[in-house]
DNA sequence: AAAATAAAAGACTTTTTTATCTTTTATATA
DNA sequence: TATATAAAAGATAAAAAAGTCTTTTATTTT
């Protein structure tokens, strides 16, 4: 459904909104942890994702990766255009072109449906939404 | 959302399914051609394609693919699961593993709701519903 | 039986995605 | 101002997916 990638940034871009809640940087190690993901490939996420504005950052000691008060409001719709593009928001769900709006295909309409779905339900969740159940942990952002 | 190998899959069957309708047997060549897809690659997706029953093929001169009786009724989740297996149909639609059915995450029930409309939207489209479109012209499975 | 045809199987190459490593730049603190 | 810290940037490596080629096997027709 959406690439490695961008599962990864999600994950972290919760964990962040968790740790920023309390006023507190994390570093990319701390937060490759977290998440159980490879550390380096994280770092190039975060990379990815400072320069969409989705997180923040600031070098030196004590610096560390943060989410402000906007960006807590930025949606899981938000990250995953950031990384996977809008390609999973538009066009056929099988990835074809034989059908349109005019001439549509047996399931074209089902499948125009759970689209918006899908882009509805990831354009209401925003990043802040999980740290409630983060700090209760109900949840955790592990692989285990 | 599903692999490429997976969307030739799809566009050959329902290619197939349409010339195997008056009975004609259809090479992979012509099949390749007809869906605008690189010829060995076809080649090799028809053989998948042929170990788990979802195509028929003969050998020899005027041999070639073809889809019967019983395989018209096959779905496109069928095609998917044998390509892409049921990854798409299982688990959360994030690729995560933080949340469960007791302690759902703030987006598992519409998640899981997609999921299964997708699912069953994709099994109750069998491959030979797009026959009578193809006869017509109405829609094509090339790229242009 | 021999020749021709067409798919099956297996080895191989290219491209894309995922992951890692090294160097540079910025910032805080001593 | 020097040192330590941490992210940014860029180059490189490994793995997976997509695509290609060659040989083998089965079938039909002559
Ligand atoms: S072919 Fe995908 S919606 Fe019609
Ligand atoms: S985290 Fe995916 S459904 Fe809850």
């Amino acid at each position: 459904m959406f690439s490695k990638t961008c599962e990864y940034a999600i994950r972290a871009m919760i964990y962040i909104a968790q740790q920023s809640k309390s006023g507190g940087k994390t570093g990319f190690k701390q937060i490759a942890h977290a998440i159980d993901a490879p550390e380096p490939f994280i770092a190039k996420i975060l990379q990815q994702l400072g320069r969409e504005n989705l997180v923040q950052s600031s070098k030196g000691p004590h610096g560390g990766f943060y989410i402000n008060e906007q960006t807590m409001n930025r949606t899981l719709a938000d990250v995953v255009k950031a990384i996977d593009g809008d390609k999973i928001f538009s066009g056929c769900g099988l990835g074809l072109t034989f059908c349109s709006e005019k001439n549509p295909c047996p399931i074209h309409n089902e499948f125009k449906s759970i689209r918006n779905q899908m882009q509805q339900m990831l354009q209401s969740a925003t990043v802040s939404q999980f740290n409630d159940l983060l700090d209760r942990r109900l949840v955790h952002l592990g692989r285990n």
